[in-house]
DNA sequence: TACGGGCGGGG
DNA sequence: GTGTACGCCCGTA
């Protein structure tokens, strides 16, 4: 008998139990096999039965198909709480996990069964909520070695938790390949090779391999035969750096599907998993996510795209952009052009520079937010390849199951297919968003109510347990389905969902208070987020059709609460004489207009006072100056847009909001000009400099300055080309490819630049390497791209489209 | 206003 | 043995 302690990094579901991998305290791997688990699921039976009889019966369960037993193990009642009520079910525990769903068809059809729950919950979660593990925090095992020819350190025993203590050293290893050839499209990896890999470990460790020969190749570059070789290089190196983590940069997407792909057209065996096992890919995610036992293989994009990317404020998720926001850093620029020009022309230290630079960007990426992933995964006990890739409605769920247990609460089950699309069908009315004048202003305050939507669910006490219609807490008049206005009521009798959001409220403020005194607490910072990510998020689990405590009454409730908060502090800035201009949800931004800061920080007592419970309303930041634009509409109404505008603070930081720069559809040329003319403006205050400027660009665009690389715009073929009925441009050009013997099919993205000709604008259209210098439309860019862009900001600024025209040559006012 | 196509990330 | 399921925007009928 032997007790090992270890950190449980990888959980995998087997036949009778559950296999762990993860790392000893001596830094050797572990893999231990816990089979002592037995599944088991909840009968809610009618009342006035026979319990017993009915245990007796259930426990006489036997079913025998193609020669396989599914039997029952036991059965017992059990006192337990249910949706706010208290009732006696009858735990039903069974063999094998293949037996639940067989013994449930048996249950189901019995007369004293008014419904089954807890079947559908995967077995390793229902391990690791009820042995109470937390993957990463120190486990330990009792139990016997086991010989395993493809593992060292082999166990079968109990696991059970240790301690908090968190595995805080894992070995990382950031990888990225290059490819050569046509443009990306579905088959792409059938067709084009990897010209390079590189890799970097948090240990300094740094390689890259290619297949095409170079003078003075640096040290850590190794150069093959084939790409064949490559891979069984790439194979090698990970194997032989033994990582915790393989991360890379939509690797699920790309990276790991490519290098399989290849690796079987040369019949290599990609194996890279602890056990010698080789990756495996789940179905039915659109992205379908690469996983290989014993390795945690975090695929960054989506947890920054899915969990960080609302709170980010990016328009888009690419390497560039994120690394450019949370690093200040950026990729080398050179596309797609540039990487086979390159490549062509022996040019290979180019690429493996630009290759390494990614890898750089993704590991830093990584390093910087997974103590926000460790935190999750700590809070909500997923393990962390699950926490990477999670949407907010699993990291809840899974929450909630794991508190539901320490208050006996049974977990209800997921929703049917037709529940779920008539939850779909549900709406109701949301937050509340002022629109604002448009307008260019100065001196502004941006206040924000703390945790808005959870401090209220604490208060009022609202869940789909507490919800009824005589009394308790009363909603605000919201319209119900079949719009009448009703106030919905929330019993007083606590519920275990708000008291484990009041404990996150309260948990997180003891964490900010920490960091008050410890600013710089990069532990303390990961778990303020953490606390913050999932309070914030039940709000919106009541109302995700998916969700197993669901109350779209709740969510209602919440949201016209919100409504009623916010508008009151509106109403009471509006008598202290400052000016609000804009409000969104839980925030509102105030022109000083006579106040002082000072008088700001009064305003805030004030309304603090009132406020019930947890709730508080906050200082965001002041603002210097910040410009808030018109949206599209009929000519002659100005109408402000929501959700889109730009703010400077005192240190020069700016906060653009909703505007469309970031977008593939838009050629570089025109975002960077837009991002140019916000900076003019909020920094520098001087329009007639940001109207030069623009009217620079079209004068460039004019004279045929502007480069075509800058020019370019991307569209995706979704489906194959004679489907299409409705030619656009990017149909068009992908025709003329075709012609050309380019492969097209669905999946294909084109690039193409709108040239001088006749006709409409797909005719048009041409591949970049077709055009010289200079053959671009340039009435098309000036109308279809860079004025739409800016002629908001421009409005706003007291100038009309027109204005941006002027010095311009041969243009007729009637063209716009 | 409802519907269907396109997009994201990657080269 | 895997475990589900996207969500939004824009143009067009």
């Amino acid at each position: 008998m032997e007790n090992v302690k270890f950190y449980p990094l990888d959980f995998v579901a087997i036949k009778n139990g559950i296999k762990i991998f993860g790392k000893k305290e001596d830094g050797k791997d572990i893999c231990v096999i816990d089979k002592s688990l037995k599944p088991y699921f909840y009968v809610i039976t009618e009342k006035e039965i026979n319990s017993k009889k009915f245990i007796d019966k259930i426990t006489k369960i036997e079913i025998e198909d193609n020669s396989e037993y599914y039997t029952v193990l036991d059965a017992l009642e059990e006192k337990k709480n249910f949706l706010g009520k208290s009732i006696n079910a009858i735990k039903v525990i069974v063999d094998k996990q293949s037996s639940i769903s067989e013994v449930k068809n048996v249950i189901k059809n019995l007369p004293e069964t008014k419904q089954i729950i807890e079947t559908d919950i995967s077995y390793s979660k229902r391990y690791l909520i009820e042995r109470e593990i937390i993957p990463l925090a120190l486990c330990k095992v009792e139990g016997d070695l086991v010989e395993d020819e493809n593992i060292e350190f082999n166990m079968e025993g109990v696991v059970s938790k240790v301690s908090e203590d968190s595995f805080d050293s894992p070995k990382i290893l950031a990888f990225d390949i290059e490819a050569y050839g046509t443009l990306m499209s579905e088959d792409k990896s059938k067709k084009d090779p990897i010209i390079t890999v590189a890799l970097i470990g948090n240990n300094g460790f740094k390689k890259a391999i290619t297949w095409k020969n170079y003078k003075n190749k640096e040290s850590y570059v190794e150069i093959v035969e084939s790409e064949a070789h490559l891979i069984e290089a790439l194979k090698q190196t990970i194997k032989e750096f033994n990582p915790d983590y393989l991360v890379g940069y939509f690797s699920d997407g790309f990276d790991l599907p490519y290098i399989i792909e290849r690796a079987k057209k040369y019949k290599i065996e990609f194996n890279i998993g602890k056990d010698n096992s080789s990756i495996s890919f789940s179905r039915g995610t659109r992205v379908k996510h690469a996983r290989m036992s014993g390795v945690v293989h975090l695929d960054l994009l989506p947890f920054i795209s899915k969990i960080m990317g609302p709170s980010l404020q990016l328009d888009s998720f690419s390497l560039d952009n994120v690394a450019q926001a949370i690093l200040n850093d950026s990729k080398i620029a050179m596309n797609f052009y540039d990487i086979n020009k390159a490549w062509e022309e022996g040019r290979i230290k180019e690429i493996i520079d630009y290759n390494l630079q990614d890898v750089k960007l993704t590991l830093k990426i990584c390093e910087k937010i997974l103590p926000n992933m460790a935190e999750l995964v700590k809070i909500s006990g997923l393990p962390l390849y699950d926490i990477s890739r999670v949407t907010y409605g699993k990291l809840v769920e899974h929450y909630l199951m794991k508190r539901a247990r320490e208050f006996n609460e049974l977990v209800p089950n997921k929703p049917e297919k037709g529940l779920v699309a008539l939850r779909r069908t549900h709406t109701y009315q949301g937050a509340f968003v002022m629109e604002p004048n448009p307008g260019l202003y100065e001196n502004l305050v941006m206040l924000d109510f703390r945790s808005l939507y959870p401090s209220i669910i604490n208060s009022k006490n609202i869940s789909p347990a507490t919800l009824n219609f005589e009394s308790g807490y009363k909603s605000p008049e919201i319209e119900d389905e079949e719009g009448k206005n009703v106030s919905y009521y929330y019993e007083k009798k606590p519920h275990f969902i708000p008291l484990v959001i009041g404990d996150i409220i309260k948990k997180r403020e003891v964490v900010k208070e920490a960091l008050k005194k410890d600013k710089k607490n990069e532990v303390l910072k990961a778990k303020s987020y953490g606390l913050k990510t999932i309070g914030n998020a039940i709000y919106g689990y009541y109302a995700f059709f998916g969700a197993r405590w669901y109350c779209r009454e709740c969510a209602s409730s919440i949201t016209a609460f919100a409504r009623e908060y916010i508008k009151d502090v509106i109403q009471k800035a509006a008598k202290a004489k400052f000016n609000p201009i804009y409000s969104d949800t839980d925030s509102v931004a105030l022109s000083l207009e006579k106040n002082k800061e000072k008088d700001v920080l009064s305003f805030l007592n004030k309304i603090n006072k009132e406020l019930p419970g947890l709730m508080e309303l906050e200082l965001e930041d002041f603002y210097v100056r910040g410009i808030f634009v018109a949206k599209k509409g009929e000519e002659g109404k100005t109408m402000g847009a929501k959700k889109k505008y730009a703010l400077i603070n005192k240190d020069g930081d700016m906060k653009v909001i909703g505007f469309e720069t970031v977008r593939k559809d838009w050629s570089q040329l025109a975002r960077e000009t837009q991002l140019k003319v916000l900076e003019i403006i909020l920094k520098e205050n001087k329009k007639e400099k940001a109207l030069k400027f623009v009217r620079k660009i079209i004068g460039d665009l004019r004279d045929k300055k502007v480069k075509i690389n800058d020019l370019i715009l991307h569209n995706q073929l979704k489906m194959n080309l004679e489907d299409y009925r409705a030619i656009g441009p990017h149909v068009a050009i992908a025709r003329k490819m075709k012609e050309k013997g380019y492969d097209i099919k669905a999946g294909t993205t084109v690039a193409f630049v709108i040239s001088k000709g006749k006709g409409m604008i797909r005719d048009k259209a041409k591949l970049p390497e077709e055009c010289e210098d200079g053959d671009y439309d340039e009435d098309y860019y000036i109308n279809n791209q860079i004025v739409p862009c800016v002629e908001r900001i421009f409005e706003v600024l007291g100038y009309k489209k027109e204005d941006l025209l002027t010095n311009a040559k041969q243009k007729s006012l009637g063209e716009f």
